[in-house]
DNA sequence: AACGTACATTTGTATATACAATTGTTGTAG
DNA sequence: CTACAACAATTGTATATACAAATGTACGTT
């Protein structure tokens, strides 16, 4: 991928294309990194995002919509990741006892101490990839994300 | 794909770490939406981004390598994706004369009819996707966009 | 001219994702 | 209490993408 050969295309484009190409092209980049710096690890990033979730419940479980909504993927592929952390052993899932409907997915002990290192790459590859933009950049940034309509 | 549950999930993220969930949440939902404007035509983003870069070179044609290198994806993607192209009838290709080892692929009339009926419907997609933003803060978006290292 | 290397593209294959249909469970209206 | 709609998750399958290896061509060296 190279950024000054798509931007040479781009420039009889309007701007809010050019805009759009753009945020592209950084996304893939990001995405490109991201699973670079967690290839040792051997999961790839939604497993890693799936992970980074069912920390955050602080013990509480998780059942599959509740991982599914806070990601960008569908219902199903959610299943699939999380049968593969499963099988390395980082989550486990039981039926949930008052809705069997439901289920319960949670983080072990071994999936929180490879979490942990997986933070410190993936934090490396995050800081690189942004070290050109100081707070107040990253900021505005969110800010002029957020108008962004995501719904 | 909810965007305050993620928010508040990242809430205890740092600022670089939301910054790029962010970007990934925001990303996808252009995708999403820009793949539904192009549905009725049947073609992916992929597929139209090819025919958009044909044509910008206004009648010279390109090879893959020259398309490759303005797209987010590996060369052979872009093989496959002229294939389907071809087989729609929106672009013509024949191996290079002076060097048999490149093609020449060049967009055809009915691919550049199609074409503008596309740009019709995705344009509407990104301004609808982009309109809470105004020039200025495109322009601001773009320069912030430009210091993420993308090489 | 013959050989090895670099180039441009293609093919094979594994993995990832999207979409549709299915399974099993719960709640509820009659 | 039975039938039926709604819900939660899963499975089947098609498509998309990534990665590695293979094909065919051109070029430089001897």
């Amino acid at each position: 991928m190279n950024v000054e050969k798509q931007i040479q295309t781009s420039s009889e484009l309007g701007t809010t294309t050019r805009s759009i190409i753009h945020l592209t092209l950084v996304h893939h980049r990001i995405q490109e990194e991201l699973q670079a710096a967690l290839k040792p690890f051997e999961v790839s990033l939604q497993q890693f995002n799936v992970l980074r979730i069912l920390r955050g419940r602080k013990g509480e479980p998780a059942n599959m919509s509740t991982i599914n909504d806070r990601m960008v993927t569908k219902m199903s592929n959610t299943t699939r990741l999380v049968d593969k952390l499963m099988a390395k052993g980082y989550v486990s899932r039981q039926t949930c006892p008052s809705n069997r409907r439901k289920v319960e997915i949670d983080i072990t002990p071994e999936g929180r101490d490879i979490l942990l290192k997986m933070d410190e790459a993936v934090a490396e590859s995050e800081s690189r990839l942004l070290n050109a933009l100081n707070q107040e950049e990253l900021k505005q940034l969110n800010i002029l994300l957020d108008k962004i309509k995501v719904k």
